[in-house]
DNA sequence: GAGAAAAAATACCAACTGGTCTTTTTTTTT
DNA sequence: AAAAAAAAAGACCAGTTGGTATTTTTTCTC
């Protein structure tokens, strides 16, 4: 690789792991820029705002998670897996921090808070939430085909309401500094939202 | 009222307005101040920091929330009526600003993004979680004596879901801009976690 | 190896941050 | 009405914010 493309690529990486920590907003380029060992002219000559680098990151966030993604969601696994893989996905996914051990995702939560202000931050979470709700759409339509639920429901407006479950155990996990919590109810929400049968449930 | 009572009555109100349309983050003590016809030695005359603003904005916040609670969850009312007055009041309650349909609950997200570097903001968001998530416990009781509901489930595990739900569609709704989402999606998600059978859900 | 272009370093900026300190005004108490 | 206390005003501060302009260094091309 060029070092030019290090460099950025170093950027990114800083970058996304200090946000992970807190929020778009309170870190700062100077921080991002004496952690990542650039100055502000290297910063501004791979980004022209710092809001650019953030929906950069998203994308670069994205497409590791990307994999991952498409590994948990493969064909090769049964819906029931693919519905267990998500769940411990999203519990290993967090990174925890001194203070708290939940750290969900900050893309959405700052694409909530500054995207008011700040199209590109929308946009970012935006972007991620559609992506990740594509593949909630196949996991319901494996879990209809195979009857694996109690009813019968919409897949889209289901995907989302998973999607929403998911943000919003890990936000409010975040202001509790509970795992626990998130490992216990998470879970058990998805059972629900997705309405799997009881047979099928783990506990 | 004492007129001193009054400026910080207006503070509290101005700035709960302002981080209402953006975040703890990006609202600053000057320009509460400004708007409130304050000056910066009114204001820290009042307040300690700027984080006891927000922790006293959250107070005087749930102290008006509380009434609306308390109507809607009367024993006056039959579950149902209650559900169903839940979900009214989280869609009513939204504050549509210029660019955004949505506010969803600035303390909670606050307090998820900001809590990590600040107590005061994450025991703010901690406070008025609990205080609602109690609301919807003594609800679901009802729900279950009533046998409102397809199958049995723990209480308090159910009340944290609802809540955690409902924060989520917020937040997602907030990034997409969409309040029709959110009309469409938090009805139904709150049916799925309540499992409410059939026959008394409306659409 | 010379010249061009890309990349990075440095110094700098105005605007703004939350917060303090001292003075002045208003209110309350005697 | 005088004294004391509360409230508010206003000037000020150091530190930081995102961002720019210019210079220097590195890399690539011929």
């Amino acid at each position: 690789m060029k070092k030019s493309q290090e460099t950025k690529e170093r950027l990114l990486k800083v970058a996304t792991s200090l946000i992970w920590q807190s929020s778009y907003d309170s870190v700062g380029v100077n921080e991002i820029c004496k952690k990542a060992g650039v100055t502000k002219g290297g910063f501004y000559y791979h980004f022209e705002t710092k809001a650019d680098l953030f929906y950069e990151c998203s994308l670069h966030y994205w497409k590791n998670m990307k994999n991952d993604y498409d590994c948990i969601f493969s064909p090769v696994n049964s819906p029931l897996e693919q519905l267990e893989g998500l769940i411990l996905f999203v519990l290993d996914h967090q990174q925890p921090q001194e203070k708290n051990p939940v750290s969900g995702c900050p893309f959405v939560t700052s694409g909530a808070l500054c995207g008011n202000l700040n199209e590109k931050i929308r946009k970012a979470a935006e972007e991620i939430s559609q992506n990740i709700i594509k593949y909630h759409i196949v996991l319901l339509r494996s879990i209809k085909a195979e009857k694996l639920a109690n009813s019968d429901y919409d897949e889209l407006q289901t995907a989302r309401i998973l999607y929403q479950f998911i943000q919003g155990v890990l936000i409010v996990g975040r202001v509790y500094r509970s795992l626990d919590m998130v490992k216990k109810d998470l879970r058990e929400g998805v059972y629900k939202i997705v309405d799997l049968k009881q047979c099928h449930r783990k506990s």
